[in-house]
DNA sequence: GTCTATAGAAAGATAGAC
DNA sequence: GTCTATCTTTCTATAGAC
């Protein structure tokens, strides 16, 4: 119960919805606190009553668009273990995912924008992908070797596919290369088996 | 022979380079026009003697800074094989390339920041990636089974890695992310003989 | 809390002198 | 080709009325 009871909050529980959004899509920069405010049916006055500056609502939308992609990605996933861990590699791996069709992971969609700022943001940013991180080890078999490896190598893979797949100027190439992520890191899931490697 | 002959459009070279370095390493959007130029030991005005606009410079710095990258990087790279492979692994995945100590690839440096763009950006960015894709294809063993799929799941957790790397506040998670990168992937090479898989 | 109005800074691009 | 000066736009942030 992070808020005491139901207030007129809303109104920044909305932004913050709209900003994690937008950020992922266009980026930082590419976002005018106009153009989110009109998003919210407000003006540009209204902002600063509900966050501090633009930077400080960068930071929380960052976590808060972690925990949306989330929750909507993992929808169809049961519980933790190898298969629903290749459901998890076919959800963030599908074109749709890359193509900005749902809710849009921000560890791929905000790789390179979060480089380049500072404090907050980049902690939020380190935070997730240790959430990501961690549930992927947690989902591979108990007794595999290099269980850390393998999971925080997937994550690479996975959120590399979307990321560059996003830049590319061709969809044929970016469908091959999602579905190659998906082949080569559910191979990855399977072979992790206890014992194997080396 | 790209140029007629030696010419004053070393400046524009001048430029180029500077551009390559700074876009790769700020993003578009945090490299004016102003401090460019500043670099080059010139004002705002020259620009336009030598480019039409900043995205047209963009373009172009985004081929450049990729060739600039491979030459620097693959130095110590012989022919093309497995080994050379291995090592184009392991430089890539350095931390001092995630740190910004060499010539930084701008699959990994820009890959959402080119996704914000269109046209020639995104073409390049594409162009770009499909060398590196090809690359590495045929740096695999000749009669391996998915060796396409293989190699774009390899570029894609290299690129992922670094760009991950660049974007966390935790030097210790970034060094371990990249070790771990640099082993799944050297596996996925060596495991990539005829006939294994499926 | 939300609005309009405005301050203040920065940026891309152009014009004309040298 | 390079300079300085300027146009024009855009943006974050603040002030004050309602």
């Amino acid at each position: 119960m992070p808020w005491p009871s139901n207030r007129k909050h809303d109104t920044r529980q909305r932004i913050l919805d709209i900003a994690a959004d937008l950020f992922a899509r266009q980026g930082y920069d590419n976002v005018s606190l106009d153009a989110l405010m009109g998003h919210a049916d407000l003006t540009r006055g209204a902002f600063y009553a509900h966050f501090d500056s633009k930077q400080a609502l960068y930071a929380e939308a960052v976590t808060y668009a972690a925990r949306r992609s989330a929750r909507d990605g993992l929808r169809h996933v049961g519980d933790p273990g190898t298969a629903a861990l290749a459901e998890l590699l076919r959800a963030y791996l599908d074109p749709a995912h890359a193509a900005g069709q749902r809710s849009p992971c921000p560890l791929a969609f905000l790789a390179t924008d979060v480089a380049n700022r500072e404090g907050e943001v980049r902690s939020a940013y380190t935070r997730v992908f240790r959430q990501l991180g961690g549930m992927i080890k947690r989902a591979l078999p108990a007794r595999s070797r290099d269980r850390e490896e393998r999971a925080l190598a997937l994550a690479a893979m996975m959120v590399g596919g979307v990321a560059i797949g996003r830049a590319l100027n061709d969809s044929r190439l970016t469908d091959t290369l999602l579905r190659a992520c998906r082949h080569v890191g559910t191979d990855l899931i399977e072979t992790a088996g206890p014992g194997r490697r080396r």
